[in-house]
DNA sequence: TTCCATAATTAGAATTATTATAGAATAATA
DNA sequence: TATTATTCTATAATAATTCTAATTATGGAA
């Protein structure tokens, strides 16, 4: 809770209540989340979180650098906490986006062609293997 | 035209009207164009034409491999011709869309910490070098 | 050519993620 | 306490995409 709140100023986003409970619950479900989940989540803790709250949050988040967000899917948007530089598989067969831990020549590059860069974005659309192994495991 | 007929035939695509127009436009305009900029397109050459169909050929094009889509301007889907490996720039200052010619480690890769890869998406958000320079022409 | 079956196209409605807006609640400050 | 700025909420607006049902075009067979 302190910690949480340590992050926030750290990041110069003032703490109110709905963002260190957004902020927990991306420290808990490390992953990808959309607005709907973070959202779902929220609800439990504070039933009259506002969805509009969710996305200013999460746009602040991202601008703060606290997040990164995804477009992988193209129906929505993910946000990931974890702000190193990684690549994502997108299984088309469970759905999930999974962390793929590449070592891309360009992830410290700050130029590419004379433009600068300031964000990569790289990820994989294929099976994950365990729907591979499920699908083996059918034969 | 009969070039562009033989291009769908070889994908095993029904050559309509419709699919030889957009085909046409995409080989014109080779660039990462989205569903609005290829109707306005059509709508000069066939004043029908629905956007409904727009999807649904931009849809079977990806299906049969003859286009990419690509998932980078988070409020839409781009549709790339070009579908050799390669990587792209969005200016965010600009807003375009520039292939970047990186040599990726995993562009032929088949799999990767045990999953099967059958798509590669790479992109960098930046700044585009012709901004750049009007930013300094400016000082 | 004419008929038939199938596939493609169309228009419009439905869905859904996201953004905009304006008022209410909360916190910060003096 | 009074004032001010910030945050939050509910609702409406926007816009990309998909769904649906009806119409039209297409290619093959008689």
């Amino acid at each position: 809770m302190e910690e949480l709140i340590k992050i926030l100023q750290s990041k110069n986003i003032q703490p109110s209540h709905q963002r260190i409970k957004i902020l927990e619950i991306l420290e808990k479900n490390k992953g990808h989340m959309n607005v709907n989940m973070i959202y779902d989540e929220l609800l439990k803790e504070i039933p009259t979180i506002s969805k509009t709250t969710v996305y200013n949050t999460l746009s602040t988040f991202a601008e703060k650098g606290l997040v990164h967000c995804l477009t992988i899917t193209p129906e929505e948007m993910r946000y990931d906490y974890d702000t190193k530089p990684h690549h994502h598989l997108l299984c088309t067969q469970c759905g999930r986006i999974i962390d793929v831990d590449v070592r891309c020549a360009y992830a410290d590059a700050m130029e590419i062609d004379g433009h600068s860069i300031e964000e990569i974005q790289g990820y994989f659309k294929g099976t994950c293997k365990e729907c591979l192994s499920r699908d083996k495991a059918k034969h």
